[in-house]
RNA sequence: GGGCAAUUGGCGCAGUUGGUUAGCGCGUUUCCUUGACAUGGAAAAGGUCACAGGUUCGAAUCCUGUAUUGCCCACCA
């Protein structure tokens, strides 16, 4: 390559054409595969850090039968853009990716399949409903990983995993079983949170509550052998008519004196015609409603209580599918909202409605179904949650897990702490069916398989059938063992050593309990009896926890602020995004408006910036390439491999890789090259930190405003001027595309390979992040330079403000404070010449005649120096607005004047603040004193 | 009922240990097709940082309260 390259790129950036290109050949030279040091010699680029340190993360299993919405594309770019940034640092960065078989939603999917064939899954049996599942699986799964590549992300294909696939389901079972023998796991008739839709049990976190419109209906139930001085009947005050079918007593406070006297006498249950005793528990609000709670203990949860403390019967009035069921007499057959309409209506016919109130309560629907979710009293498989929880607050508090934002630990404590045991079985087919078996008689055995039940059963001379549970498993206990089921525990493999614990979790907050919080008790938990790399136990909580950072990003929702759904229609595919703006575009822009933990407003129409981004990349490239190409072709001996830099006269290219992992070796030669490495220097300091910080909004920001603003519409311009630097202008811009490949990798990749010259083998990817040299960092270039820059643009502002055609040349005068920046300016001379487009540039240092505001229009750079245009014909018009804006101009300085001067004069200001300030404000108060005295010499004049 | 956030120019947002002449993108106005880029360049207008107190030499930034908005949690029938 010995010709570095011809300017072939075209005149803007098409991403289509990159994308394709670059992720099959990423793939194919193994950039995405995480090796173990001992698999070290199969990795195919060659380049693997024995002794650094893994980089894991875990990618928080999509739905398999789901497709990505915005969510998702910003949740997996910001692990892409980490992985790629671990990479690049050297680490052996994995990222596990998978789906989740996600029981309830895929089982729902099929069924409606089923039912739109008029089927439903009784139609087909356990066994054949399941292969459904499957084939609709196997259909659907790949779209998840097309769209995943689409969006750039490059976990570790090999290692992809199903919740659902053999190794993963024995690691379900075997925790339910090790759990279940640790006495962590039992079986319990309790009132649970019934979908009438699903037809199954949800757990607590699968309810949403939502205020409802309902009402609140009063009524009379008779008292019997009723006395003279006694009233005829008890008011007792429902929401939910229906469930009076299944009442069994009525409860008051037993501080009530209105119903004291009652206490332990006997009601008659309209429509029932059932004998209920009045009872007396706490729990009875004396002032609520009437004081008389109606008490059915199988279709409330409170009053399963009370009901347990009273010795109550439980009733169950409805069926699995909501219905009332034979105990529910005459209502018998009828859905719940029938049954209440009814019930109603016969209890009016009797008298027996005392009034009807409106009411707004909170009702639990299903997340899934939204359908109205019932209390339901049934037999359901529970975990035992609170031994768990304890330590897994604990390593949160401690900060041996951090969260980011840290606000978030509140909510995580706040349930920990009151947390409720978890129901997990579920009556579904689609899942990990619960490895229980029942005797005859009640009895269960709980084994692996069937021969371990039967092991256990004979163990206790139990000699009949055995009859597996029929349930399967939530789908989240199978999510919680995610970190290490996916490296194949329970076994003690070579990868669960290398790769566990993990360390980045990034999530939206919305599973925080779901998921986040019991994955980290499940590592907890399980990873206890697993030795370490070197066979040492695990005896540190920091070797149990499955991660060390959360990062929970930010919703995104539409531009009205609603969450992007579905229904609403509201949610662009971003994949459709993808194919209009770009693969990087998209990320970039994801990631630009994604502040830590703040909810996000999401219009396509962001992506333009990220596209306006690329593009600028891919011109400023385009352009470096041509200079480049210039620059060479004017040397006498180019002298391309050499890999020395030295930079004396003719100046060379350093072999670009050589530089490894800083900007350049390029001893800068100009005020502008000292300014561009000590901003990119900079750049690469402050990009670090926002990384390491998790700030990746800030990431993309200090990236794009150095590449933009420094880069671009400076540091390209001054090439033009001094072709000297053409060489530093190369590497600083090698240096970018590495800086921003985790964020943008199609664009940096193509532009690096066009730059460098490199064979498609090599990776930007593979290759060092660059690192800040912070030698270079200086701060007198920089002001120094922002200086001429300033200059600059008050040349810019006395032109366009005189109306000056900007290619017509024309004379100015800078009049400088200090000797000092007579030469600075002078050296920097032909930048502020050409870039201010001026025939004639005198320099002149304070004092000397007055520059008359008929000849001159000016302005102040600072309280530094003063810069002024020649003007051409001037009209009493021109000379009148130009005494009005510097008039203005003195008037705003004056009032900062004033305001800064009477601060300086308080002694409790000079006396109180540090020394450094006080220093500052007075040279900025000397500042403004000259600036005033030119503006009124200005004016005057 | 408890908790957590947010409130900064027309719109969307930064501003992380209190000290900047309060920034950015979009939009608006003016000018510019000068050999990287019109997906561009140059310039301009536009904000008493929700409100009221307080702490401090100094507050967009810390504290208290108020208002509005959003989210999470909670078994008051």
């Amino acid at each position: 390559m010995s010709e570095l390259s011809k300017t072939e790129l075209a005149k803007a950036y098409t991403p289509q054409d990159v994308e394709k290109k670059w992720y099959s050949t990423w793939e194919a030279g193994g950039l995405f595969n995480a090796y173990r040091p001992d698999e070290a010699p199969q990795d195919p680029t060659g380049r693997r850090a024995d002794d650094k340190a893994p980089f894991v993360v875990c990618m928080p299993p999509p739905n398999v039968t789901g497709i990505l919405h915005m969510g998702h594309a910003l949740n997996n770019t910001i692990q892409d853009t980490y992985i790629r940034y671990h990479r690049m640092l050297g680490h052996e960065a994995l990222w596990m990716p998978g789906t989740d078989h996600a029981g309830i939603a895929t089982q729902t999917k099929v069924e409606k399949q089923l039912r739109d064939e008029g089927k439903t899954r009784y139609d087909l049996g356990r066994e054949q409903f399941v292969e459904k599942v499957w084939d609709w699986k196997n259909t659907h799964s790949d779209f998840i990983e097309q769209q995943l590549r689409a969006l750039g992300c490059t976990p570790d294909w090999r290692r992809f995993t199903f919740t659902m696939d053999e190794g993963y389901y024995k690691a379900v079972i075997e925790a339910f079983v090790r759990l279940h023998e640790k006495g962590l796991i039992y079986r319990g008739k309790r009132i649970i949170n019934w979908s009438p839709l699903a037809q199954s049990a949800l757990s607590d976190e699968e309810v949403i509550h939502r205020e409802t419109q309902g009402k609140l209906h009063f009524f009379r139930y008779p008292l019997i052998d009723r006395k003279a001085d006694e009233p005829e009947y008890i008011i007792i005050a429902t929401t939910r008519p229906e469930t009076m079918l299944g009442d069994v007593a009525v409860a008051v406070n037993p501080n009530d004196e209105r119903y004291q006297k009652l206490i332990g006498r006997k009601l008659m249950l309209p429509l029932m015609n059932r004998e209920i005793p009045i009872i007396a528990d706490d729990y009875v609000d004396k002032e609520f409603g009437t004081g008389c709670v109606k008490i059915t203990p199988a279709h409330d949860p409170n009053d399963f209580e009370i009901g347990k403390r009273h010795n109550l019967p439980q009733i169950n009035v409805m069926d699995t599918k909501a219905t009332i069921n034979d105990l529910g007499g005459v209502y018998q057959g009828l859905d719940r909202y029938d049954a209440r309409k009814k019930i109603l209506v016969d209890l009016e016919a009797l008298g027996l409605i005392e009034k009807i109130e409106d009411y707004t309560n909170s009702v639990g629907y299903s997340e899934r179904g939204g359908e109205m979710v019932e209390p339901y009293l049934s037999d359901q498989w529970f975990v035992k949650m609170q031994p768990l929880a304890e330590p897994a607050l604990q390593v949160v508090e401690d900060g041996l897990i951090k969260f980011h934002p840290e606000r978030w630990v509140n909510t995580y404590r706040h349930w920990m702490t009151n947390i409720r045991d978890w129901c997990i079985s579920r009556q579904l087919w689609w899942g990990q069916r619960i490895p229980a078996w029942y005797g005859e008689n009640g009895e269960i055995f709980v084994g692996r398989d069937e021969n371990e039940a039967r092991i256990k059963a004979d163990a206790a001379h139990y000699k009949g059938k055995l009859v597996q549970d029929e349930d399967v498993l939530d789908t989240w206990f199978s999510s919680w063992l995610w970190p290490f089921a996916t490296f194949g525990w329970p076994d003690n493999t070579a990868d669960l050593q290398t790769f566990y614990p993990g360390h980045l979790l990034s999530t939206a907050p919305d599973i925080i309990f779901f998921w986040v919080a019991r994955m980290i008790m499940g590592g907890l938990e399980f990873m206890k009896d697993m030795p370490k790399l070197d066979g040492t136990p695990r005896t540190k909580m920091e070797d149990l926890i499955p991660f060390r950072d959360v990062y929970f990003h930010n919703i995104i929702r539409d531009q009205q602020g609603r969450k992007m759904s579905k229904s609403l229609g509201n949610s662009p595919d971003p994949i459709d995004l993808v194919g209009k703006y770009g693969t990087d575009a998209v990320r970039f822009t994801l990631l630009y408006l994604a502040p830590l933990g703040q909810d996000v407003r999401f219009g396509e129409e962001n992506c333009e910036q990220g596209r306006n981004f690329a593009n600028k990349l891919w011109n400023a490239t385009r352009f470096v390439m041509m200079k480049r190409d210039e620059y060479v072709s004017k040397q006498s001996e180019p002298k391309f491999e050499s890999p020395d830099a030295e930079t004396n006269g003719s100046v060379q290219f350093t072999a670009l890789k050589a530089n490894g992992a800083s900007f350049s070796t390029i001893v800068p030669s100009s005020l502008a090259d000292r300014w561009i490495l000590s901003r990119a220097n900079r750049t690469a300091r402050d990009v670090k930190k926002a990384f390491d910080d998790y700030q990746i909004n800030e990431v993309t920001k200090i990236l794009y405003d150095f590449i933009w603003k420094d880069f671009c519409d400076w540091y390209v311009e001054v090439v033009k001027i001094q072709p000297d630097s053409t060489p530093l202008a190369v590497e600083i811009l090698e240096g970018i595309l590495r800086m921003l490949h985790p964020v943008m990798p199609f664009v940096t990749e193509e532009l690096w390979h066009a730059l460098t010259g490199n064979d498609v083998s090599v990776m930007i990817g593979r290759d060092d992040y660059i690192s800040a040299d912070e030698g270079k960092i200086n701060d007198s270039a920089e002001a120094n330079f922002e200086f001429i820059q300033r200059i600059v643009e008050s040349s810019r502002l006395l032109r366009a403000n005189a109306k000056i055609a900007p290619s017509k040349p024309v004379e100015m005068i800078i009049r400088v404070n200090q000797d000092a920046d007579l030469t600075l300016i002078e050296t920097s001379r032909e930048i502020i010449e050409k870039m201010t487009r001026c025939g004639s540039l005198g320099i002149i240092p304070e004092g000397g005649p007055e520059l008359s505001n008929k000849e001159y229009s000016s302005d102040l750079v600072g309280g530094r120096a003063q810069v002024f245009l020649k003007l051409e014909a001037v009209s009493e018009e021109d000379s009148k607005k130009e005494k009005d804006r510097l008039q203005k101009e003195l008037e705003r300085i004056l009032k900062q004047y004033e305001a800064l001067k009477s601060k300086l004069s308080d002694e409790k200001f000079t006396s109180r603040a540090p020394q450094d300030i006080i220093s500052k404000e007075k040279v900025k108060l000397a500042s403004f004193l000259s600036q005033i005295e030119k503006l009124k010499v200005g004016i005057e004049n």
